[in-house]
DNA sequence: CCGAAGACCTGCTGGC
DNA sequence: TGCCAGCAGGTCTTCG
């Protein structure tokens, strides 16, 4: 799925194309996210949550096809599809968002160097990939992105906490964000199934240096694919360390 | 407490 | 061409 990248890519679209349109009566006072949840709030204090796991697409106006679970009919006659072609993905209703938001860490870009240290310190025997991608961690970050992260950041996926520099620490903190942030400006990453709100394929895929890669781009060592943790990671062997 | 493995589902790809 | 194993961007739960 859907990364942070992605979720706030819909959430961009979405909040421009249905704030102010009305649900079963109620009006679309905003359209936020939190982690890879996006939330849908109404005037009532309501708000519908949807998480989108590996395939789901969330679509203004798109035309109904056999992956489609759920549409949303506006008061205006227009709609919005919930796709989601390995069913994984959920949606529900609910009173406040309180609870949910709870569940997760700190937003990844909005947490400052010192926070991320600090919690680091916390996980000296976590390897580093997965711990990128533990929600509870640290929110918003997926495969594919702690891939590139750490590729950027010169770090091997496997490298315990322990070992990590304090300029490492550092390279991977500044390429959190600014990875995550390219990948914004680019409507984030389609592999597969990812498609944005417009209905429209991400464009960052085209910039991914180890994910799906074969060699490395700085210096042509064939990319090494392994498990970790059942999840497939792609890192360069010689490049990172 | 931690990590590994399996479960949840369907669709696509590559190899035989 | 046909079948089948293996693989997928994410969490959960279970087990050792």
């Amino acid at each position: 799925m859907p990364e942070l990248p992605e979720v706030e890519t819909i959430r961009r679209q979405l909040s421009q194309k249905i704030v102010g349109k009305r649900l079963n009566g109620q009006k679309i006072v905003g359209v936020r996210r939190r982690a890879k949840i996006l939330i849908i709030d109404f005037n009532d204090g309501t708000s519908l949550i949807f998480h989108l796991k590996l395939t789901g697409q969330l679509i203004f106006n798109g035309k109904p096809s056999q992956h489609t679970r759920k549409v949303f009919n506006f008061d205006d006659g227009s709609q919005l599809i919930f796709n989601d072609a390995r069913k994984f993905g959920w949606w529900k209703k609910v009173k406040e968002t309180k609870k949910i938001e709870k569940e997760f860490g700190p937003e990844a870009l909005e947490i400052d160097l010192k926070i991320f240290k600090t919690l680091l310190t916390k996980r000296p025997k976590a390897k580093i990939k997965p711990l990128l991608m533990d929600q509870k961690f640290i929110a918003g970050i997926g495969n594919i992105y702690s891939d590139e992260i750490l590729f950027a950041a010169k770090v091997a996926p496997l490298r315990l906490v322990k070992t990590l520099t304090d300029r490492e620490i550092k390279e991977i903190f500044q390429n959190i964000k600014k990875i995550l942030k390219a990948a914004i400006r680019h409507q984030g990453s389609s592999v597969e199934y990812y498609l944005d709100a417009c209905g429209e394929k991400g464009n960052y895929a085209k910039y991914h240096k180890v994910y799906h890669r074969e060699k490395c781009s700085l210096c042509g060592t064939k990319i090494k694919k392994i498990k970790i943790g059942g999840r497939s990671a792609h890192y360069c062997p010689n490049c990172q360390r």
